[in-house]
DNA sequence: GCTAGTATACTTGTCTGACGATTAAGCCCC
DNA sequence: GGGGCTTAATCGTCAGACAAGTATACTAGC
């Protein structure tokens, strides 16, 4: 099957859904940035062995959900300014280089438009974490329907750190979700227009506004945090 | 025979020092393509835990280096003419927005040049591996030299598979070193210019040229094959 | 003789339990 | 009150064990 797998480690359901469960409670923002976990813990709250947790806090240590070094305890993250701006840099190479392949053959991926439908008709009363899921889901089959299992693996990691700093922002949404499915649009359209250049283009002014608004949270907590 | 592993480097030495030592074997071609590598042999070969194995197989699992699927035993890939495709447009993504980024600046990185001082002067007498590295050593440079984290990180994925593939070809090399110092010396050229047009086109026709040999020896490796 | 189905050996996934090493924290003494 | 020492917490690694899945060899039947 298709399979499409992520990348990686050879799945075994228990290691693996530890691992998905884990992801996710870290990408929700349900556990904190700052936060540590500790193979006990882990251990502890899913009824594993330690190795097992062991484990599973490498695998996120070695995707950037997760920062750790020797006999120390694993910390959520915190992303901060240079974080942010060499995240987006990075996610914007790869994600160019795919929006200019579809456009070379003027493939609309589907999953893409699909994404892209659901967002626009729940846009006002989805909850946030599923509006960020939306999103990434529309950028993930972007990639994906390029068709490079290497290009797919790299994204994934950097969509994962995306992610992380999202969720870790959760309460306050600072746009409505209509821009970001009328950016999307523009993007499908110069694809679809057969336009690598403009699609490139529509591409890092998106990213450049996500990038901004995720930097305007940071300066807005940090100062709120200041005050407080 | 048995690797003496007893380097110092590194954080938590042990697993590290077989991760390294593992890996090298690997991408040398030391260990031939389809080859297996059983937790046990491992753990064996090393005289360390199967535990201990079992996280150093994982960890070349998750890097391309080697291929698993659940229960069954890692084999060291052999990678086909769609991988290498796949891994040469990755590459090309990567380092394309490494080369643009150093020209906007015309930062010729350094480490970047003593690798082609390196690889120039000896070009006549070092073994294939070692140019091997060299080259390697090259495109690193390139990309380090960015100063982003994330892309290195990608980077370093992307080329390790470069170097297993090229390291299983080691025998027989099909052009004289002498043309790949050219070609660097031309993005190299290209980069001080303040050219990211040029550089990026430089690159692509190098990275052309060497996924052209890499295809060029699969197939002839295979006709081989097949008369043998 | 050959195919098919079963039995066996091998390998991995996970667990339990343990020990030394390292880091961080708390306490005592000066 | 500060510095050094003891203690607690946590990680790195190991040993051994069992179940589950995979591959292979062997036997049985045609």
């Amino acid at each position: 099957m298709d399979g499409q797998t992520s990348f990686s480690l050879g799945p075994s359901s228990l290691t693996d859904a530890l691992y998905e469960s884990v992801r996710k409670r870290i990408v929700n923002g349900e556990i904190a940035p700052g936060e540590k976990l500790t193979e006990i813990r882990i251990a502890g709250e899913y009824s594993v062995a330690r190795p097992t947790a062991k484990a599973c806090l490498e695998r996120l240590t070695a995707l950037g959900l997760l920062r750790r070094t020797a006999h120390k305890t694993a910390v959520v993250p915190k992303l901060d300014e240079d974080d942010i701006r060499d995240l987006y840099f990075s996610r914007e190479t790869v994600e160019r280089a795919a929006v200019a392949a579809l456009a070379r053959t003027a493939t609309v991926p589907q999953p893409a438009a699909r994404a892209q439908a659901a967002m626009k008709a729940a846009a006002g009363d989805m909850a946030f974490a599923s509006q960020v899921e939306a999103d990434i889901a529309f950028h993930s089959a972007l990639v994906a329907a390029v068709g490079s299992r290497r290009l797919s693996r790299m994204h994934e990691v950097i969509l994962g750190e995306v992610h992380l700093t999202m969720g870790q922002f959760q309460a306050h949404r600072t746009t409505h979700p209509m821009n970001v499915v009328h950016e999307h649009d523009d993007i499908l359209k110069a694809i679809g227009d057969g336009d690598p250049e403009r699609a490139q283009q529509r591409l890092a002014h998106h990213l450049d506004q996500a990038q901004g608004r995720l930097l305007g949270q940071l300066r807005r907590e940090r100062s709120g945090e200041a005050t407080a």
